[in-house]
DNA sequence: TTGCGTGCAAAGGTTTTGCATGGCA
DNA sequence: TGCCATGCAAAACCTTTGCACGCAA
């Protein structure tokens, strides 16, 4: 389970990690294909500094974390000190599995709105709220 | 990737199946527990056999499968032949993990209400709308 | 120096797949 | 009889963990 408590040191993987996802701002990015970009210019950065990186900068609120389907790769977002309780919207294709990531907006607007603009029909919206709990919170 | 088309035969282990899950409408199920409970009653129905199963019930529209986090198992919900383009909201603790089940009902109200009710404070939002998109529908 | 960060490999958990067998229509 | 469904085991995947080493402060 993610806890919060950032990034004690500045790293060189941090640093790379960072520049790497600001150039892809805006998108939806694997650990997969993070690792490979690495590899691709000659780092030998692991997928498990990846993931805790990842993991931290999440707790830090400088990333997002998408899961849409169970069993395949979460996504991640770099939204670097720009916080708040921004709506996200994805698009799941129950045939072929793609998924179309729309601009934010108000939800009940969009599910309104889209399939005239986009052409995707809405079988089910599935919501989930990140948050501490009430339990959580009273315990300190 | 789910397809649609239903099941062809009727078999023991379908009835079972949602003989069981039907004790437990309205819950959250995962395909372990479902697995547990065969074993517990003496049935040697395997993993795989709930897992198609439960794909098929969830392309018929009978089963809804929700996702909570990456590398945690998926949960499923029985509802029976009450089709329709319910809402689903869940409430996961950033801290211990607990998935808080909240009422449906419109996204916009329990979002400000939820924290007076349940304590619960959100973070994020993230919402997923699952559907048919635009090329797939085209191509028949 | 102290403790965090990293790399590698192994382990853990979930889901899918292959294949031979059994069951429904 | 002809598919489909099932069980079992193996495989595929994503993610986490353990441990020794390296690096930042």
């Amino acid at each position: 389970m993610a806890v919060k408590g950032g990034m004690q040191y500045k790293t060189k993987n941090r640093d790379a990690l960072i520049a790497y996802l600001q150039t892809r701002e805006g998108e939806h990015v694997t650990v997969n294909e993070i690792h490979d970009h690495f590899r691709a210019v000659g780092s030998s950065m692991g997928v498990a500094t990846i993931y805790r990186n990842l993991e931290k900068m999440v707790a830090d609120g400088q990333m997002r974390k998408y899961v849409v389907d169970s069993g395949s790769a979460a996504c991640f977002e770099y939204i670097g000190a720009q916080h708040g309780h921004a709506r996200f919207i994805h698009c799941k294709c129950e045939k072929c599995g793609r998924i179309l990531h729309i601009d934010r907006g108000e939800i009940e607007e969009m599910a309104r709105l889209l399939e005239e603009r986009s052409g995707f029909r809405i079988d089910n919206v599935q919501t989930v709220l990140y948050g501490i709990c009430g339990e959580c919170r009273e315990q300190k």
